[in-house]
Parts: C-alpha cells; sequence; structure tokens
DNA sequence: ATAATTATTTAGATTTGTCTAAAAAAACAT
DNA sequence: ATGTTTTTTTAGACAAATCTAAATAATTAT
C-alpha cells in the first residue's frame, strides 16, 4: 500500500498525540496540523476505509495495528533525516524539524536502510527521541521529566519535548543540550519554577514551562 | 515564488525537450509525462501567467528567463541527490534515477547548499552529466556522439543520454560506464552498428540505438 | 487549393484535500 | 432532567491536477 503525504502526516500527527491520550479527538488532530475539524473527519473516513484507524463516529479513535506501523516507519524516516541533516550537513538542532518533515515522506524503503546504515544505525535523533528500527522496534529509556527530578541528584538530558525553534533557541542561549549533565538544587512552588545548577556554572532557573519540556536521566 | 511537485516537473520537461528542439510542442511533453495533451495544455497556461513560459496556443513554447532557473535548480537538486545516492549510500548508478526525482522537489535551499559542500561540489552525476551550481552555471564539455566519433581514435564514455534502467542495466553487462576508454574499430551502415574495443578486451559490436545514447571526449 | 490528417485547445467531469456553514450528537451545568 | 455549550459530523463548495470527448487550428498530401 501507498499512502499520500498529507495521509503519512494524519497518521503521525495521531501517533504523537496517542502518546499522552489514549484515545484521540478530532479537535486535537485539527489543532495539531493546523486544519479544520470538518477536514478531520473526511480524513479519518478514508483512513479507516483503508484499515490504518479504529474510528466509530463521535467516538474517538486510535491507529489500528497498520497504522502504528506506517507511523513508526514516518517517525523512523524523520528522524533518520534530522540525524543525517545535524550530524553529516552541520546543521544545528533547531533547524532541522522543517526539512525532515519533506523528507521523511520520500517513499524508497531501500533509501532509508541505506542511510540507516550510512549513519551507522543511530538509536536516537539530535533531539534526543529514540529512533526505531525497520521492525519498528526503538530503545525506551525510562527518563522522567525534569519537573519530577528529585533534588541534587544527578540528572542527563536525555530529550525535549518539542522541535520548535523558540524552545531550541532558549536552550542554546542557556547552554543545555541532549547530553547535558545537571542537578535540581531548588524547587519554588510560587510559580513551579526550578534551580538547576550545570557543572561549574552559577546556578540558574528556568520556568515551569521549560522544565516539562526537558527530559533526564538520573545518573 | 515557491512551485508544486507537478508545475516542476514539466519544467523540467520542457528544459530537457528544448536541449533537443528549439521550440516544444504540447504532445511532446505529453509524452514525455506520461500524460494527455489536454493536461499539458491546461499546465501551460499555469507557468505562462506564472511567467515561467512564452507561450502562445498553438504556437509551441519555450521556457522564459525565470522558467529557466527554477530548471536549472530542479536538475541541479535531481544530480546533487544522484551524487550522494550512489557516492556515499552506495547506489548503482542505474538505481538512483527515481529515488532522485521524489528527492529534487524538496524545497530547502540550506538544504542544497549544505548537501553541495558535503559532496565537495561535484561538477558532474553519476551518469556524466553536469551539475549546475547555484548560479545555474555548469561546465559544458564539448562531447560527442559515439556515432560521431572517428576510427580507432581512444576515446573516453563522459555521458549516457538516458537513465532508464534497461540501458543502465545493458551498460553494466558490457562494462561500459562512465570514464570507460574506447575505440571505435569500424562502423556498419547496413544497420549503423558500431565495432567498439575497450583496451585489451576483444572487440565487440554495439548496436546504433545503444551507440547514440552514449557521449564520448576524444582524448 | 482543398481534403484528410494531426496537433492543440476547450468543455465538462473526476479525485484529493481542503474549507464554511449548518445539523446532530455528546458533554456539561444548574 | 433539561437547557446550554462544546464537539463532531454532514452538506455543499472550491482549487489543483488530471481525464475523456468534442471542437478548432495547423499541417500534409494529393
Amino acid at each position: 500500500m501507498n499512502f499520500s503525504t498529507s495521509e503519512e502526516n494524519y497518521i503521525k500527527a495521531i501517533y504523537h498525540l496517542q502518546h499522552t491520550n489514549e484515545v484521540v479527538s478530532t479537535n486535537e488532530v485539527a489543532d495539531k496540523l493546523n486544519t479544520k475539524a470538518a477536514s478531520v473527519t473526511d480524513m479519518l473516513k478514508k483512513l479507516k476505509a483503508k484499515n490504518l484507524l479504529n474510528y466509530e463516529p463521535y467516538k474517538g479513535f486510535t491507529l489500528s495495528k497498520e497504522g502504528k506501523k506506517l507511523a513508526l516507519n514516518v517517525v523512523r524516516k524523520h528522524r533518520l533525516w534530522e540525524y543525517f541533516l545535524v550530524h553529516k550537513l552541520e546543521f544545528g538542532w533547531d533547524e532541522v524539524h522543517d526539512i525532515a518533515e519533506e523528507l521523511e515522506h520520500i517513499s524508497s524503503p531501500e533509501l532509508i536502510e541505506r542511510l540507516d546504515a550510512y549513519l551507522s544505525f543511530p538509536r536516537f535523533d539530535p533531539h534526543g527521541d529514540p529512533i526505531p528500527d525497520s521492525n519498528g522496534k526503538m530503545v525506551i529509556t525510562k527518563q522522567i521529566n525534569l519537573i519530577d527530578c528529585d533534588l541534587n541528584k544527578k540528572a542527563e538530558v536525555t530529550a525535549v519535548g518539542s522541535q520548535s525553534t523558540e524552545l531550541l533557541e532558549l536552550l542554546r542561549h542557556k547552554n543545555i543540550g541532549i547530553g547535558t549533565v545537571l542537578q535540581v538544587v531548588q524547587k519554588f512552588s510560587f510559580d513551579n519554577s526550578v534551580e538547576i545548577k550545570i557543572d561549574k556554572y552559577p546556578a540558574f532557573s528556568i520556568s515551569q514551562q521549560l522544565a516539562q519540556t526537558l527530559f533526564v536521566k538520573p545518573i
């Protein structure tokens, strides 16, 4: 089976939304794809007809086994291309998302297998997200949100919760990247901000919003 | 200005057809793109409206300056990706055309500049065709058709006239590639076949059709 | 030069993916 | 439990790119 760019984008959006909620709603998808609920409904019918979706009108929907497979393949392609762009073409990690959005729809499976080999089978993309292998399997890191981190325990940044230019710009400014080792030295309940310390630098505080998009692994 | 994949494909097809003829016709384009003349006419109007084409109904058409610029950019992307696929991902030169047909429509100019640098600014693609630089300039080789080659003069294969799998398969079988040095030892007027000799191997003959798709540079 | 053939364009339809506006279903709030 | 709000779906329209069939222009052949 062959799928359009649009179909792949819907499947991918639903895949990501399912990570947070169990069942996905029409409006959530419309928001995510900057489209209208009516357009989503139209597409849901098509995806259901192609057996990519478990969908009953008004009841929400989830990916079928087929749909999950397709989603993982698109995610795999996206993340491999991001890896290529950052590690071979020397793009900044904050510049690659949109380009990878286009590259992920190139259809040749052989291309992706060779790209994977060329990159030496990377397991994580530049944002710390795991790259599914050709069977859709990927490393599950027991990462936790920075906001849930124990005080004074050292932890390594393993992933960021968004690829937005705004976030990545802020992280660059604060010298935080994948692999950065830090520790939470204080939490302020007033605004849920978090004071962190990196290595020998003076401690500084980050907002709740930022802390929530950072994932770390205690070390 | 931003152009659709379809528009780019029409512009590219017209560009290639203009190489042979001066003015291009509706049917030629329809043939090349495996579409119908009526569809071509529709697109011609759109391309003219976008100032990519000099076109008057029933009079044939040529690319405008703008159109030529776009065509060269698409050709540049196509050939750079082919180079990447062959020299980095180790595809055979007969396997890359279709994949490059998809990759050439990825829009990021920054991506192409970086890819070009990553590949060390190659001047020829794996089929011997010159790669336009970012200003649309490319090397013009004074290559001639094998069929017009002088007898017994050594010549180097510099390009092939088509990317079809069938042709490349045949060339692989006959051990002919870009850079192969050969000499024409005899021409037969009966069927216009050509007897050629490569290095120490015994001479063998190739059909008119094949000879016409091979371009060489006398050395 | 005029008839036949070929090439091109027009007219009208189709598919895909989208939209707005209206209707219907579900959720919620008192 | 009934009315209000929110969510979702339906109905109908539109743009892009294609098609078939018919009409028109250009070319060719006698």
